[in-house]
DNA sequence: ATGCAGTCTGTAACCGTTACAAGGTCAAGC
DNA sequence: GCTTGACCTTGTAACGGTTACAGACTGCAT
């Protein structure tokens, strides 16, 4: 009877900017509650479940797998809500970004250093050459 | 009868640092030749495969995908070497590289941020009560 | 001859999303 | 009513690349 009556799982998926598929995805691995079926068989979602929703993406921006969101759920679901498993997730995520970094700035000064070796006057490629020679 | 006689696919993994399933499956896939079967179905590697999967242990290394690897391998193999095809690709790639890694830093900083607000001595745990309401 | 290690093929899982197919449903316009 | 188009349903498969099985065979050593 309120204004969030008859939300499809279209309807959702635009507030959420998760796409259907994801929806029922998340669904179907128990990340998400299963909503409200219509007689038709139509899911109408309630204002909880879009919430719940918009906490995983908001989670899945900071590059949270769906594993971790559910965990993530369970310690903040209780009564209380262990802040400090959050904290030490959110650490821990963010010591694995930086030496991604690390590396793909590694990788990055390479393929540089690679390129500028390239010389398209001459027969051979040297980088060809290279790569072929030793796993350097 | 020489001394690269008898190199099995455990050999070639050992020496490629490539796992035998990867191996299988490059060959699968015709990014590998296939090698010679002795009458027991085994796979008997020759130098030129050998070299050839180091190559492609090369180009994995520095981030190259499968199917990129197979248009860098029809690059080199033709009669010319098509340098510039090389070093347009490896460019390329370092310019992704360097956007991620743009990404990933504002990533990172976001997680700490974040994990900074957290204050496990408080009841309710802000970045749990953030990520509830809005996507930011 | 007995066992262990290696190999063979085929299949499925991993992660998360996307894209189908084939069928049912809703809402608008006429 | 009837058509049209947009939406929903389920199930299945693909994407990339690796890993892990299962069940059967082989090589080599003791």
């Amino acid at each position: 009877m309120s204004a969030t009556t008859s939300i499809t799982i279209g309807d959702a998926a635009r507030r959420s900017g998760i796409s259907p598929e994801s929806i029922r995805h998340y669904e179907r691995i128990g990340l998400l509650p299963s909503p409200v079926r219509g007689d038709n068989g139509y899911r109408y979602f309630s204002q909880e479940t879009l919430d719940r929703l918009a906490t995983i993406r908001a989670w899945r921006d900071i590059g949270m797998s769906l594993d971790e969101i559910r965990e993530l759920s369970a310690a903040t679901e209780g009564e209380e809500m262990r802040c400090e498993t959050v904290q030490r997730q959110l650490l821990a995520h963010a010591d694995e970004v930086r030496s991604r970094i690390q590396s793909l700035k590694a990788l990055e000064s390479r393929l540089r250093r690679l390129a500028s070796e390239c010389d398209p006057s001459r027969d051979e490629c040297p980088v060809v050459r290279q790569m072929g020679r030793s796993s350097l």
